[in-house]
DNA sequence: TTGTAAGCGTTATCAT
DNA sequence: ATGATAACGCTTACAA
C-alpha cells in the first residue's frame, strides 16, 4: 500500500510551502498566487498524483461533503429511483451519498440519523418519512437539529422539501376511470400515515365527490403498500357481495398485486375490472396487460431534493431558514413565501383500463 | 444549530483531562481507569449528549469506517438487494455505506473509485465489475491499490470475493427443461463480459452437451441484460424459421421481457414455450404466469461481501494478502488455498415451464 | 506573493 | 491512573 501523497509532499516537490499548495489547489477566487509557482505546484501535484484528503478537509471546515438518504424500503423501485436521482446530483456537486438502511419509522430513522450525524453529514434527504412524528422522537429531534434536512413527498412544514402532486395523481386516476364510464370505484392503499399516499387517496375521493359519487367503506381497502398487500386487498374486494368495476391502487406494487389476484380469481382485466396504479415504475410495463398508471417523476424528485440541499449548503444564510420549497433561484432572492412547487404527474393509459361494461 | 459536544466539553464537565475521556469512551481493553472517574466521565458524556466525531477519529486513525459499493445498475433489483444486504452487515459492524453512481465500466468505475479513495474509504465492494479490465485502467489501478477490495460474482483472482454458483444455475435450468422433455433449447443473455452471466451460459451449454444436445447459434441470442433486451431477443427468436420449445434467460429481467414478447406475439407460455429466468427477484412472482427461475441469494451475497470486507479490515495481517475467498475462519488460520465457497442456487419451478409437447 | 502558525476533534505516546 | 503533548492533513488568518 503506497503512502498517500499529502499537500506537504507536493509542497516539497514544488519547493514551496504547504499552505501555498493549498491555495493553488483550492483555487480560491480571492487568493492570488504567482503564475510561475502556480504552474510548479500544479505540475508537482500532477506528477505525484495528489488526491486531497477529504477527511482532513472535513475536520477543519466542519463540512463532510456527504449527504444521507433515508427511504422506507429499497424493495420498492420507486424509492430506488429517488435515491438514484439524488446520487447523481450529489455526485455532480461533489457530495457523496450515504445510504441508510431501510425504514423510516421514528425508531429506526432516529438511529440512522444519529449515526449520520456522527459522521458529520452535511444534510439528509428524508423520503416519505413522517417528519412530524420524527420530530417527536428525542434522539431524532436532536439529530435533526444538527443537519440540513430536505423532505421528499411530505407536507411543507418545518423543513423545505420537494413533492409530487399526489392530490392530482388521485384526481387523474379518478377522472380517467370516470371518463371510461366507471361509476363503481374502489381504492386500495395503506393505512400508514404517509403523506403522498393519503393525498392520492384524497384526490381520488374528491374527484369522485365532484362527480357525485361516494366511496363506500367496503370499497376502501387498507393494505400495506406492497404487491402482497395489493393481492390480499383485491382478494377481499372480489369476495365482496357487490364488486366495483374499477380500482385505483396507491402505487404500482399494490396494483400489480391486485392484478395477480384478479388473474388468480379468473377476473379478466380490463374487461371485467379496470385497474390504475401510481408511480409508473418499470414494473408497470412488465406485467401483462401493461398497467395503466399515474407517472410520478421519482428520479426527478430525488434529483431536486439533492439540488435543493446542495443549494442550501452553498448559501449558509438560507440554511437556518424555514422551508420555502424549491428555494431561492440561483440568482435573485425568491420570496420566502413561495409554496413548494409540486412536480406534475400525468396519467399513462395502458392496458389495465377499459370502458365500463353497461351494468 | 447547537455546537457539537466534544471530548473537551465532556472532560471539563467531568473535571478530568480530555485524553482520559477518550480512554474511557474508547473502552480499550488494555487501558485501565479508576472506576470513580470512569463513572463521572460516562455520566458527563451521557448528560451532555456526546457523540464522537467520526471525521476527527478517521483523520488520526487513517480509517474512515466507511465502505463503498459499486454496482452496474440500480434498475436491476438484484443489485439493489446485494446493496441492501451489504448495508445491513456494514451498519451492524459500524461501517457506513457510500453508494456510488451506477456503472461498472472501467471508465466510470475508475472515477467512482477515485472519489471514494479521496474519502478515505476503508474498502470497496465491486459487484459484477470486470476486475481484470478495471485493473488495466490507470486511475482505477491506483485507486484499487489503496483500498481493500471484495469482489461479488467475479472469478477469484487478485482480490477475494464471494460468488453464487452461476455454473450450477445454468445447469439447473437446463436439467429442469430437459427433465420436462425439452430438446430444442435456446439461451438469451448479454454479450458483455460479466462473469456470472458467462458462467450461467456455460453451465447451461455444458448440461446440454452432457445430454447430447447442441445449442445452435441461431438459438444463442445476445441482448442487454434488461427487460427491453429480453423482449427484443425473444422477438427475434420467434421470427426464426425453427423455434425452440424452451428458453433460458440470463436473468429475470430478460426473462420477463421475453415473456412480454411472447404475450405480444400470441405465443402461450408455458403451453407453447417454456421460459426459465435467473435470480428470483420479486418481479419473478409478480408476472403472470409466475416465472420459473433459479434462485440466487442476492442479499446473502451482499451480506457476505460486507462481512468478508469487515473481517479483513479487522485483521490487518490478512488485508494485504491475495484473495482466498471466504477468508480465514474467525478463529484459526484457514488454508490460503481454500477455493471461494460458492453460494448455492436452486431452481424454483413456477408457471412458465411445462412439459414439452410431442413434436 | 508567500511562509509561519494555529487549530479542527481525535487517538496514542509518553511523562508524571 | 491520569494529564501533557504530539500528531493526522488540511484551511485560514496573519506576518513577512
Amino acid at each position: 500500500v503506497p503512502a498517500r501523497i499529502t499537500l506537504h509532499d507536493v509542497a516539497r516537490h514544488a519547493g514551496v510551502s504547504q499552505p501555498t499548495v493549498s491555495l493553488v489547489l483550492g483555487n480560491h477566487p480571492t487568493a492570488r498566487v504567482a503564475p510561475a509557482t502556480r504552474e510548479r505546484v500544479l505540475a508537482a501535484a500532477q506528477t505525484l498524483g495528489y488526491r486531497p484528503n477529504v477527511v482532513a478537509r472535513s475536520l477543519v471546515s466542519g463540512r463532510s461533503y456527504a449527504l444521507g438518504v433515508l427511504v422506507p424500503d429499497l424493495a420498492n423501485p420507486f424509492f430506488v429511483e429517488v435515491v438514484a436521482g439524488a446520487e447523481r446530483v450529489a455526485a455532480e456537486a461533489g457530495y457523496a451519498l450515504l445510504l441508510c438502511g431501510e425504514g423510516t419509522e421514528p425508531g429506526r430513522a432516529a438511529a440512522h440519523l444519529d449515526t449520520l450525524l456522527g459522521r458529520q453529514i452535511d444534510g439528509v434527504i428524508l423520503d416519505a418519512a413522517n417528519a412530524a412524528e420524527l420530530a417527536d422522537d428525542a434522539v431524532a429531534a436532536r439529530a435533526l437539529a444538527g443537519v440540513n434536512v430536505v423532505l421528499v413527498d411530505q407536507p411543507p412544514g418545518r423543513w423545505p422539501g420537494v413533492a409530487s402532486d399526489a392530490l392530482a395523481a388521485g384526481r387523474l386516476a379518478a377522472e380517467h376511470l370516470l371518463a371510461l364510464g366507471h361509476r363503481r370505484l374502489a381504492f386500495v392503499g395503506p393505512a400508514a400515515d404517509v403523506h403522498a399516499f393519503r393525498q392520492r387517496e384524497r384526490g381520488f375521493v374528491q374527484a369522485l365527490r365532484a362527480a357525485g359519487l361516494a366511496l363506500p367503506s367496503a370499497w376502501l381497502r387498507r393494505a400495506p403498500a406492497t404487491a402482497a398487500g395489493g393481492m390480499q386487498a383485491m382478494r377481499a374486494l372480489l369476495a365482496e357481495r357487490a364488486r366495483p368495476t374499477a380500482v385505483f391502487c396507491a402505487n404500482d406494487l399494490v396494483a400489480v398485486g391486485a392484478l395477480k389476484a384478479c388473474a388468480a380469481a379468473g377476473v379478466r382485466v380490463p374487461a371485467e375490472l379496470s385497474l390504475v396504479g401510481c408511480d409508473d415504475v418499470e414494473l408497470a410495463r412488465l406485467v401483462t396487460p401493461e398497467l395503466t398508471t399515474v407517472r410520478v417523476p421519482a428520479r426527478e424528485l430525488g434529483a431536486r431534493a439533492a439540488r435543493l440541499l446542495v443549494q442550501r449548503l452553498a448559501s449558509p444564510e438560507a440554511a437556518g431558514e424555514r422551508g420555502d420549497g424549491e428555494g431561492a433561484a440561483p440568482g435573485g432572492r425568491a420570496p420566502r413565501t413561495a409554496a413548494p412547487r409540486l412536480l406534475p404527474v400525468r396519467l399513462i393509459a395502458r392496458g389495465t383500463t377499459a370502458r365500463a361494461v353497461a351494468a
